[in-house]
DNA sequence: GAGTTTGAAACT
DNA sequence: CAGTTTCAAACTC
């Protein structure tokens, strides 16, 4: 399809000035469930050109829900013909286009009805890729590679980071950023709220949603909150005997520990395993019996016992329980209880010796290796000490559902993936996790087991205070089971991570992370302030400095630059001037925009500018007043406002920190735009050697630079 | 308290 | 296995 569009007639007159002439309003991506409902509903979801908003000939486009009619297109290749024809009429236009003459005449061909689909949100990314690519003369990366990059991203994340960046980018420009100016997490937030298309979709759905007014549920949840209250003190009473566990953490920490490099191990072993699966698979069978009777008794016991007894009686018997199976010392008024559980969980351990034992003859009889029976009985004596924290948390029962369709017998429930049952407090409807149901319960949870040997571990360990675990723990913790995180910021308690109190990890894929020690916008902030402070005071750089990721970026393709224009200037002496160059000309343009309330963002809007002016340069071949604005800069102060620019791309879009291609792509292009428009034109045999030599070290510079951010940026995280 | 948002789990 | 839907908690108003 993409080469249809790229064919297509309307397509050819308006490729490059795509991204100049559009923006969109909001988040463009509207989520599949929402157009699906869109459809479903007799509605089509369009991009609605919205009238002028700047002076620079872009105007917005404005995802909106239309009824849909029988004459109106609708396929996207029609969608976005439209919308190209619509480009066009603005191109064609005289140098000051009257865009809402435009718009008018557009409207008046009905084509503000066409449909543009979330396939043809992609189709038009693709063309900025395309633009971009082809921009770039010697493109390192086919833009095949980079838009199969784009498309699975934009699929992933609902957004193409290139994307939103030209539309910060032109956003920049008119300075008018509050709409998009990184439009990633709240802003898009409030924007797609406000987006009528998505009104249109939730709506109905909110509609048939009736089901939470049933008597089962209203009646439970009046109670709720009384009993929330109520386990509020108990939580307060709780802290009072928190030193008595805090030897609970530790050993839970250990367990983690331990689980993450079973784990571990456990991948490696993957590929023999699938051999033995088989004969593995009865054993486990028999295993999971066996010790889901054993953690059976215990739940059930502790939940009968906690049944018989009042709230505040089971919380101490808890905390009782918690210090004496993990081993430690309780405290002298706990002994005489705990004397009686020691002995209850040393026959626990007697009988999983037993087990052992048993298992080990039985795997000696089959010949397996002896690695894959030590770890079975691992993860045996790990599922078993796990079932015994969780048979715990199920005795301070501070999980409270309120499960309505799932029976509480999906990993969904929050006391089932904690492997507890419902209690009392719980206000689930039709709870099938009771004792009484123990059978078909068990059934589900050895289907869930065997699955996923872990869905009911880590996740489920309480760390009452993870920030007293060493950080080799937290570390471990965090990436035993990373996030996805998207639109939180990793600040809610949505994320799984925060919400146990651990900094995010390497394991997470999350987007714009804030769960971290140093992340991206104070990490930049610090940057910043340190490359001002370099230039200021004329501080050679130091090539060896690793412990800076953007001082690294910035310096190595300051290098390179240095190296690749043989006549330039030696940028370790000419850093003040550039310095000064720089700031005079940010003086300049300030002066012009009159942009005096944009002065603590003016640095970046400024450097969006330099992209922006050298795309039209490139695109129009237009030697107009940009061209002249442009070459106001020096050479060296060109350098150093490239150098800014990585900075700039990573305040915008976090995720383009996640996105080396993108970045090396985008990067390259302006770097080639703003450095050599004349050159490249003028550009012959005998130096095109050089210039290969250029773009090769421009591009070394861009991966090493996206490459060590990126390392250090993790690393940071943890520092 | 109702409605919305979110991300994991479950499903296809 | 990727994309989509379902779900219940978290959150907002």
């Amino acid at each position: 399809m993409s080469n249809s569009i790229q064919n297509s007639q309307a397509n050819s007159s308006t490729q490059n000035t795509l991204s100049n002439l559009f923006q969109v309003e909001s988040n463009p991506i509207l989520r599949s469930a929402d157009l699906n409902t869109c459809f479903s509903k007799g509605f089509s979801t369009s991009f609605k050109p919205v009238s002028p908003l700047n002076n620079n000939g872009s105007s917005i486009i404005k995802p909106v829900a239309v009824k849909r009619t029988s004459s109106q297109a609708s396929t996207p290749l029609a969608g976005l013909q439209n919308l190209l024809s619509f480009s066009s009429l603005l191109s064609n236009a005289s140098k000051k286009p009257d865009l809402q003459q435009a718009t008018q005449d557009y409207e008046k061909e009905n084509v503000s009805n066409s449909t543009l689909s979330y396939q043809l949100m992609r189709e038009l990314q693709h063309q900025l890729q395309l633009e971009l690519s082809q921009q770039s003369q010697s493109t390192p990366l086919s833009s095949s590679t980079i838009g199969n990059y784009m498309n699975e991203q934009s699929i992933a994340s609902n957004s193409s980071p290139l994307f939103q960046f030209l539309s910060s980018t032109e956003q920049c420009n008119n300075n008018n950023q509050s709409l998009l100016f990184g439009a990633t997490n709240q802003n898009s937030q409030l924007l797609n709220k406000n987006s009528p298309s998505l009104q249109a979709a939730q709506k109905p759905i909110s509609e048939e949603q009736e089901e939470a007014t049933s008597p089962c549920v209203v009646k439970k949840r009046k109670v709720q909150k009384k009993k929330q209250v109520s386990s509020q003190n108990l939580n307060e009473q709780k802290t009072e005997e928190m030193e008595s566990e805090c030897s609970n953490e530790q050993n839970r920490s250990q367990i983690s520990a331990s689980i993450v490099n079973l784990q571990q191990e456990q991948l490696e072993e993957v590929k023999i395993t699938q051999k033995k699966s088989k004969v593995e698979g009865k054993k486990r069978q028999k295993k999971s019996k066996k010790s889901s009777q054993s953690l059976e008794e215990q739940l059930s016991n502790q939940i009968d016992f906690n049944k018989s007894d009042s709230q505040k009686e089971s919380l101490t018997d808890t905390n009782q329980e918690d210090s004496n199976k993990k081993g430690d010392s309780p405290l002298p008024s706990q002994q005489d209880v705990n004397n009686q559980k020691e002995s209850q969980s040393n026959e626990n351990q007697s009988d999983e010796e037993e087990e052992d034992d048993e298992e080990m003859e039985q795997q000696s009889a089959d010949g397996k290796s002896h690695k894959q029976q030590s770890l079975s009985q691992q993860q045996q004596k790990l599922l078993m000490q796990i079932g015994e924290n969780q048979g715990n948390g199920s005795n301070k029962k501070t999980r409270i559902c309120n499960c309505k369709k799932t029976k509480c017998l999906k990993l969904y429930c929050d006391c089932f993936a904690a492997g507890e049952f419902c209690g009392a407090e719980c206000n689930c409807c039709e709870c099938s996790n009771t004792v009484a149901n123990k059978e078909a319960r068990n059934k589900i949870v050895e289907g869930l087991l065997e699955k996923n040997p872990f869905a009911f571990n880590v996740k489920d360990i309480e760390i009452e205070e993870p920030s007293q675990l060493s950080l080799k723990a937290q570390k471990k913790l965090a990436s035993k089971k990373g996030c996805n995180c998207r639109r939180s910021g990793c600040l809610k308690k949505y994320c799984q991570c925060y919400q146990d109190g651990l900094q995010c990890g390497e394991h997470c894929k999350c987007n714009g992370c804030e769960n971290c020690e140093k992340p991206a916008k104070k990490l930049f902030l610090a940057e910043q302030n340190s490359l001002s402070l370099q230039s200021q005071n004329s501080t050679p750089p130091n090539n060896n400095n690793n412990t800076n990721s953007f001082n690294t970026q910035s310096l190595l393709i300051n290098n390179n630059l240095s190296l690749s224009k043989q006549n330039s200037i030696n940028f370790n002496e000419n850093q003040n001037k550039q310095f000064q160059a720089s700031v005079q000309y940010n003086n300049q343009l300030n002066s012009q925009q009159n942009t005096s309330k944009l002065n603590n963002k003016a640095n970046n809007s400024l450097l969006f500018n330099h992209m922006n002016t050298a795309f039209n340069n490139n695109n129009n071949n237009n030697k107009n007043t940009s061209n002249n604005q442009l070459n106001l800069l020096d050479e060296s102060a060109q350098q150093l406002v490239l150098t800014q620019l990585l900075s700039s791309m990573v305040a915008q879009q976090t995720s383009i920190l996640n996105n080396p291609l993108i970045q090396l792509a985008t990067l390259q292009a302006s770097l080639q735009s703003v450095l050599m428009p004349q050159q490249h034109q003028q550009q012959t045999q005998q130096n095109s050697f050089e210039s290969s030599i250029e773009s090769l070290l421009l591009q070394a510079a861009a991966v090493a630079a996206s490459n060590s951010f990126k390392d250090t940026s993790k690393q940071n995280k943890y520092e």
